[in-house]
DNA sequence: ATCGTTGCAAACGGTTTGCAATTCG
DNA sequence: CGAATTGCAAACCGTTTGCAACGAT
């Protein structure tokens, strides 16, 4: 009894009275084809080429729609951008960011979550989410980057 | 023999070439009273209160001036816009976000500093900087919020 | 048929730029 | 004095909105 992507939105979709559209299935399944790093702006460009009709205001229209049924989450650019990432069977992690090659490293580190939880604690903070970036140079770019 | 943030600033402008003006002395002195949370558009209303010259432009300019400077540092709110905080004597921290107040509490946590490290290192990655900042609600608003 | 959804273009908010006038050193 | 800086207004970019036409159920 496989549940794919796409089903479980149209569940969604359906239970919310929403209805599902072509943008929209066309929307997730670029998400769910691009890793991640994809912006909206890319998105309406890959997906117009094909698609021309398509407007911009439909990827953000989309994209909120993702993002408040928690299929998407934001990831944060070093220019202070951002893009969004797909949700679908992948655990919580955090992400290194290269500053040069824009490559991101995705990381989980379950000490962290618990002393994240630990210091919510201490505060008597509840937490809802959180983002964890490290910004820096990956392997490659850390070489190329030495004077 | 104190160095305060002014002096500080103004050795940094002058070993650059650059010119100390009342303008750049102002929006220093205004991130330096206000502890956070100050947006540009708040700083250009405060301030243009008293100096009613003082244009938006030059609010974003010497914003831009200290961060390069590293004076001060952008910080995350939950809306996903930001503000800033000036960096002056105050050692690297990050951030618990009420989602309700837009209270923000600071805190540190060796570890996971260490952590941050040690999971760069597996990856050969060289950090730069980081953001680490946790979403929920304060004590307060969890007390509230409860249905 | 109904009501949600779309594309469009105009509006928006935050940020940036070009330029002539001003100010610091 | 000369170079850096400023204020202004226009330009810019990413995102949102109002609206009439369209499409899914």
């Amino acid at each position: 009894m496989k549940t794919s992507p796409q089903k479980v939105f149209q569940q969604y979709l359906e239970a919310q009275g929403l209805k599902l559209t072509k943008q929209r299935t066309s929307i997730l399944e670029y998400l769910l084809r691009a890793q991640n790093h994809s912006t909206p702006e890319r998105i309406y460009r890959d997906l117009s080429a094909q698609d021309a009709t398509l407007g911009r205001a439909t990827v953000f229209r989309t994209l909120h729609l993702l993002e408040r049924a928690g299929f998407v989450g934001k990831i944060l650019f070093a220019d202070g951008s951002h893009g969004y990432e797909h949700k679908f069977a992948r655990p919580h992690h955090d992400h290194m960011v290269c500053v040069d090659c824009k490559q991101v490293i995705e990381f989980t580190n379950p000490t962290i979550e618990k002393l994240q939880d630990q210091i919510s604690r201490e505060f008597q903070f509840t937490p809802l989410w959180h983002t964890h970036e490290i910004f820096g140079r990956c392997r490659k770019c850390s070489q190329k980057a030495v004077v």
